[in-house]
DNA sequence: TCAGGATACATGCATTTGCATCTATCTCGA
DNA sequence: TCGAGATAGATGCAAATGCATGTATCCTGA
């Protein structure tokens, strides 16, 4: 994912890091992404929905309230707005999600799952976790694993933060 | 990602850690990646070629030997094989790398970069390197930035060598 | 040695995606 | 209050993607 660039010499203090050793964490973090990803897109069970229309009903299982604005799923998903639009369009078609005006905003869409969409999620999720399961196997123990979880979490914090889109 | 499921108690100890700290690590990671690539696309610099484009510049610029197979190529990137085997078509027509016959296995395609090729990733991968530091900012110091690296690193060689595709 | 199966890559075709743009609504300052 | 600009989402259309399959080459056991 980069090149090798002249930089200040690498340091493995507890200070600033340097521009290679942030790019190496990102290319370390992306591959191990796409590794594990293509893993798990071979599951079976993502052949009656893609795991990236899986991906959505997931995230609206976590607001259980009204359901998301467009625009807030879009946040969580690696797709273009107009293709998210179509992605819920094939999902509201499948039965799986309703699209309601906002309350608040005449140009906002309320997304919510059906009870039918839940199920789905819920279904496919209890085996996706085991998959998950079956495939980190025991690289990482229980303490690593806590670590990756916190340092990943507060550098994407730190980036929604500080680079909102 | 992933769903509640029953699973024995929550343990923050160094042994095997639950299915449902897995999946969390995982969802982690995979929102983290997500939200940094979402602001990586954006540069400029991607207008000219395509991410994915240049990541496949990128990877082929690290073995600068004969070049690389197709298969090995795909491994690195979250693409189908007739995907890929059209991204390079496209990358061959603007002339930044070539296809030639493998030398030890007639089904085989070796792709190689050009000068231009080179040239172009390294253009293009200097300002990426400095993008993704500006992106990171100061949100890990550099000893967690090193154990990030580690444990993505570890996990990535586990899943390649214990679940091959 | 050679037939049957496996593997590497390419290609036809339908689906999905992104860019540009459109409409509708909202916001804010004069 | 109104008008200019901003924002949310939908849509036309070209490009990219994946699935199924095709062709060529390789491997293996009888």
């Amino acid at each position: 994912m980069t090149a090798p660039t002249a930089d200040r010499p690498v340091s493995h203090s507890p200070s600033a890091p340097s521009v290679r050793e942030t790019a190496e964490a990102w290319e370390s973090l992306f591959r191990t992404q796409v590794t594990v990803m293509r893993r798990l897109q071979t599951d079976p069970a993502f052949r009656e929905l893609g795991i990236k229309e899986y991906d959505v009903l997931f995230t609206l299982s976590g607001c259980p309230g009204g359901g998301l604005r467009l625009n807030e799923l879009n946040n969580h998903v690696l797709l273009a707005q107009s293709s998210l639009s179509r992605l819920v369009d094939r999902l509201e078609r499948k039965g799986l999600v309703t699209r309601r005006a906002a309350p608040e905003d005449g140009r906002g869409t309320l997304i919510a799952l059906t009870e039918a969409g839940l199920e789905t999620q819920r279904r496919i999720g209890r085996g996706h976790v085991r998959e998950i399961a079956r495939l980190f196997g025991t690289a990482l123990d229980g303490g690593e694993l806590a670590e990756l979880t916190r340092l990943t979490a507060k550098l994407r914090q730190h980036v929604e933060e500080s680079h909102p889109l």
